[in-house]
This record gives structure tokens, C-alpha cells and sequence, in this order.
DNA sequence: CTGTTAGCGCATTCAA
DNA sequence: TTGAATGCGCTAACAG
């Protein structure tokens, strides 16, 4: 409980010197009295009032961490690993950075703006925000953000972001795909923001049938419902009407186990009867059979970088590239059959 | 931008007014200027400054989640689902309370402290907290906690805690293993905490031997090692060595599920030769095939209930029970095999 | 019911 | 290299 003020009397000092010694203002302080200074200190075992360092400064060491909801499927956002992963990972990143960290979730961007007015946040990393709304919370802030697997309109601001190489990773599953004789695939969609990650990854599948001259338009993109038993029934139409589609592309992990477990309920063999590709390669991938071939994506860098990237930004360093798309890799699995 | 005295003046009245209208404070306002002064908050685009709140009353409105790392596997404990459900439960009602989250994990009770008393925190929910540490914790932080999935030594304190009912957990599907004909059954931990989680959950298993007239000791009791190899290693050796174990019963779905995945690898038939249960009925459970006979529980109520408890610990309403123990029930799929 | 005043703990002038 | 003075925006005690 003890302030500033105490510590400069019990040492001997002014307040001043004590707030200079605490701020690391080496030069406006003799190496003498700063070590009395930081032995008072420890034996009073101070604790700043971050109360009166952000009124002082306008400023507080608190970097918002802002999950937007809508595009998500709310029941099953929770359950999945991506969530806790990701906000492990900057979580560690921001306590090491010496922040600290406030999460919250939303989906309104007036909210956003509130949160960093009322906090005086350092920054703001925000998670799956929708490209219209990115843009109004770009333009409007005035506080460093950094974007993750969010979208933008091109309005000529500049935008920290941090994401996935979505088109990429598209384009390497379907080509993996065609490569093992598939030519009757649909891609079941997260969410159908435009310019979005599902739409991303489509386009990157539509780009590698083009490459091989075939057809791949919209009609082979459907958007998953949030409901559970409508998400089987898709896949048991899907499977049983015409046109005979011998693959099916998710756009996460978690979708395609469970239509793999779905599937076999109803007595569908995997892969023999269809093919199925997942996307994050997380434990779910792993744990189901059988295992899922998926592209792989480093969900805890995506993370650390993420705060990296804001950190600098805070501090006013120059940062090499503000848009950051990671790389991607198909990984092969038992999913996915070759036809002949 | 705009501050109490701002819109105090463009309102005609003076600061407390203004003051007494934001905090509720309706008996001290007319319904005239109370109508007067909302109209220019919302014109004025009000949002409070939270370090002069801090500042002023000493309180802020946060509160600090704290994940205690240590018991857990670190690597994975980030994939655990669990932590996922249980963070977005307590999110949103922290939220919904009009407080604020700071997430934060560690393994060292004096960086609660500090925390605490650097924030000015309203109050504190502590999860997975080893019993020496708690008992520290709740004897000098002085703010209201709650205790999630934690354990305490007597020391004569009253602690605010949610928790299972790991006994009965353990009893029940010790209860159901023994109906089903197994008499050779190895518990297998996460960690060995005494008093603790896991530790609570071997006693219950042990009191269903003993109604029986049957032995189970600690010789029963293994500690899973953190390393994914280490694992492996232990399950091929328990169905491999004498005595013939008929099953395992596992202190989290997650190690069950990637039992069963590992034990199939190297040709052990589940549940043919070997019988696994789990704990959690977390989406491994169902994920995983065969399915899981695991012990359920409400971790998105865990999480709401903690959050709901300490908001009233804050206003200082009574409680009717301090320490809450949330019920569990064995929900039976296809994991274990009946013996004859 | 309303206004005046003081002070919370800190960083930051500016003066010494 | 050190210190004294000021103000950040808010609440609470008190006076009217």
C-alpha cells in the first residue's frame, strides 16, 4: 500500500526522483541514490497505482483484447481450440511485453471504441473482425491495432494485421485434391464475408481448378449452418444426391471431424465413400479417424506476432511489413482417397 | 474526449451532479436534470475516464481472471478445451455484471498480490490453484475471491469456491467400471496434489472398491508424465505387464482420447482388450472412437456460477453456500466393455 | 436537491 | 542531480 511519496520519505528523496528512478530515467538520477532509492523499494514492496498513472499520463499499460463474435458460430466458438490457443499465446506475449492484458468480446465496434476511450488502452489486438467493421474501427481509433485473421475494404488507410495466407492454403488442398484424381469437390464455408477468410480460400481452390481448365464456380460453396443436426443433414445430401461429389473441403478442423463422425453414423465410409479436408490441423485432426488431411497453420505464432507487432507499433518502431500473412502447408493425412 | 465538468457546464449544473447521475445515485438528483444531464452524456458522447475512478475510490471495476499454470501440462493445456469454455463463461458474465476482465496466468502467488493491489481489482476468480498457494492467497489478498477447480488445507478460512464433486465423480464411474465386471482398473492423473482435484477423484474410486469388499490402493495410481512420448510409453506398458489391467480410467477426456488414438496405434483393441474412461465429456469424448464412457460436467455453469458468486461477494450480499460443488453424472458410450 | 471543495497518486513541468 | 509545484478526472464530505 505503500506510494510513491512514502518511499521518497523513508528514503530520504523528493517524489520526483523516486517516479525517475521507477520510470527507468537512469540519467536524471545519481547510481547512489538509486540504489537506496530501489532498496526502499523492494523493502516496501511497492506496487504502482495504475489508477493514478493513467490519469497522470493519459495512458494505461492495458492492451484490449477484442474477440468479435458474429462471424463465429457462437454455440461451438468456445469448444473450439483455436479460441484458447491463440489467446494463450497473447497472453503470454503481452505479460512478457510487461502489459497487461483485457479481453472482452463483441460485436459492436462503438464498444470497441468506448473500451479504449475508458481505459486509455496502449493498444488493441482484434480478432476476426469483419472487413466493414475493420474499417470503421481503423479510421476511427487513434490507437494502435493490430488486425487478426481480419478483413479489409480498400479504403487506402494503412492496416497492422496479422493473418493467414487463406488463398494459399485454398489453392494447396485443392490442388492436393486434384492430384488424387478429385474433380467433383465442394467447399463448406465457416461464414460468407466477402472479402473474407472462407471466401479467400475458396478463390484459392476456384484458381487451381482454373489452372487445370475446370469448372469451379459457386454453386460448389455452400455456408454452414450453426445448427448441429442441419450440418448433418447438408452432409448427408451432400453426399447422396447428384452431382456425386467424391470430396469435401472444410474451412476448419473442428467441421470436418465432426462430419466425419456424422458421416459414419450413417453408415458413410471415410474415405472410401468421400473424401474430406479440414483446415488449422488442430487436435481434432489428430484424434479423429480417420485423421484428417488438413493445411496446417501456427495458431501460437500467429498469436505472438500479433503482439509483437502491436508492441512496436506502440513504441513508435519502425515495423518492416504491416501486413503479415503466414504461410500455410497441406498436411497429408488418411482422409482423403485417390481415385482411379 | 469529454469529462464530467464538460458536460456539467453544457448541462447548467456542477460536477457531482453529473457524477451522482452516471453512478445511480438517484436519490440525489431531480427526474428533471437527471433527464437533462443523460441527454448530453449520450449527445457528448461520454465515456469515463477509469483512472480517475481508480483513483478516486480506490476501486476499479476489474476483474482479475487468474489461471494457475502449474498443475497443468503445458503444452497442451492451451488445447484443452476446457479452458476455452470455461474463459468465454466467464467473459460474458463478467460482462453482463458491468465489470471489466483482466486475464492473467501464473504460478506465483505474489504476482497476485501485486496484481491486485496494483489495479485496485474489484475482486479476483483463481482457477486451478494448488491448495499451499490458495491458502496464502485467501489469508492476506484482503479483496473478494473466488476459488475455481482449487483446493484448500484447513486452516479455519472460508474460502468462495466452485468446484465438481470429484469424489462422487470418481465413485460413480468406479461404480459403473465395477457393474460392468472389471476388478483391475488403474487411475491415471494429471497431477498429485494432496488435497487436490485428482487426488479427490482417486478416493472416490477407492471407496467404491472398498463398499465391494475389493483393494484399491495407491499402487493403483500413476501420475501422467508431460511429455506426449512418456505417455505413450505408459499406456503400452500398463495392458502389456501383469496385472492385467481391463481398464484405465483417466482424469481428463483430453489423455483418454489420445489414449485411445495411441493405443490403436500399436494394435490394442478399444475397448475389446482394454476398457478407457474419461473425465470432462468434453468434445474429445464424442470426437473420439470409440466414443467415451466419461463423467460429465457443466463447465460453462462452472465458469457463470464462479463469476455470479463473486459479483455477490463484491456487493457484500449474503451467500447461502460459500463453497459450491457442482453435481457429476457418468454419461456411458462406448469406451467400456462388459466383462464376464 | 444542488454546488463547493479537497484529495486520491502519479508524471511532468520548471526552478534551484 | 534534485526538489517543489501543478494538474490529470473523479468521488465524497460537507455546506447551502
Amino acid at each position: 500500500m505503500s506510494t510513491i511519496k512514502q518511499v521518497a520519505i523513508k528514503a530520504g528523496v523528493s517524489p520526483t526522483t523516486v517516479s525517475n528512478v521507477l520510470n527507468g530515467n537512469v540519467s536524471k538520477v545519481s547510481p547512489d541514490t538509486r540504489k537506496k532509492v530501489e532498496a526502499i523499494l523492494r523493502q516496501e514492496n511497492y506496487a504502482p497505482n495504475m489508477g493514478a498513472h493513467i490519469l497522470a499520463t493519459k495512458n494505461s499499460r492495458i492492451i484490449g483484447v477484442i474477440m468479435f463474435m458474429e462471424p463465429r458460430r457462437d454455440e461451438t466458438v468456445l469448444e473450439d481450440p483455436f479460441s484458447s490457443t491463440i489467446l494463450g499465446a497473447i497472453e503470454v506475449e503481452i505479460r512478457n511485453h510487461g502489459y497487461f492484458m483485457m479481453l472482452h468480446t463483441t460485436s459492436d465496434e462503438e464498444e470497441v471504441l468506448r473500451l479504449s476511450r475508458t481505459w486509455k488502452l496502449a493498444g488493441l489486438v482484434l480478432l476476426f473482425v469483419p472487413s466493414k467493421i475493420s474499417n470503421l474501427i481503423n479510421k476511427t481509433i487513434g490507437i494502435p491495432v493490430v488486425f487478426v485473421d481480419s478483413y479489409f475494404l480498400d479504403d487506402g488507410l494503412t492496416y497492422h494485421s496479422v493473418r493467414l495466407d487463406d488463398q494459399r492454403g485454398g489453392y494447396e488442398i485443392a490442388k492436393h485434391l486434384l492430384s488424387m484424381g478429385h474433380r467433383n469437390i465442394v467447399f463448406l464455408a465457416n461464414d460468407t464475408f466477402i472479402p473474407g477468410t472462407d471466401h479467400s480460400r475458396f478463390l484459392g481452390c476456384q484458381q487451381a481448378f482454373k489452372e487445370q481448365g475446370l469448372r469451379f464456380e459457386s454453386d460448389r460453396f455452400f455456408a454452414l449452418s450453426r445448427d448441429r443436426e442441419e450440418r448433418k443433414v447438408l452432409y448427408a445430401r451432400l453426399v447422396a444426391q447428384e452431382p456425386k461429389y467424391t470430396a469435401i473441403v472444410f474451412s476448419a478442423d473442428y467441421y470436418a471431424a465432426e462430419a466425419v463422425t456424422q458421416l459414419q453414423e450413417i453408415g458413410i465410409s471415410i474415405p472410401d465413400q468421400v473424401s474430406i479436408t479440414g483446415f488449422d490441423d488442430n487436435i481434432f485432426s489428430r484424434l479423429v479417424r480417420p485423421s484428417l488431411t488438413t493445411v496446417h497453420q501456427d495458431v501460437f505464432m500467429k498469436g505472438q506476432l500479433a503482439v509483437t507487432l502491436l508492441t512496436k507499433f506502440i513504441r513508435g518502431e519502425p515495423v518492416e511489413e504491416t501486413e503479415v500473412w503466414l504461410p500455410v502447408r497441406v498436411e497429408v493425412r488418411d482422409s482423403v482417397r485417390r481415385l482411379d
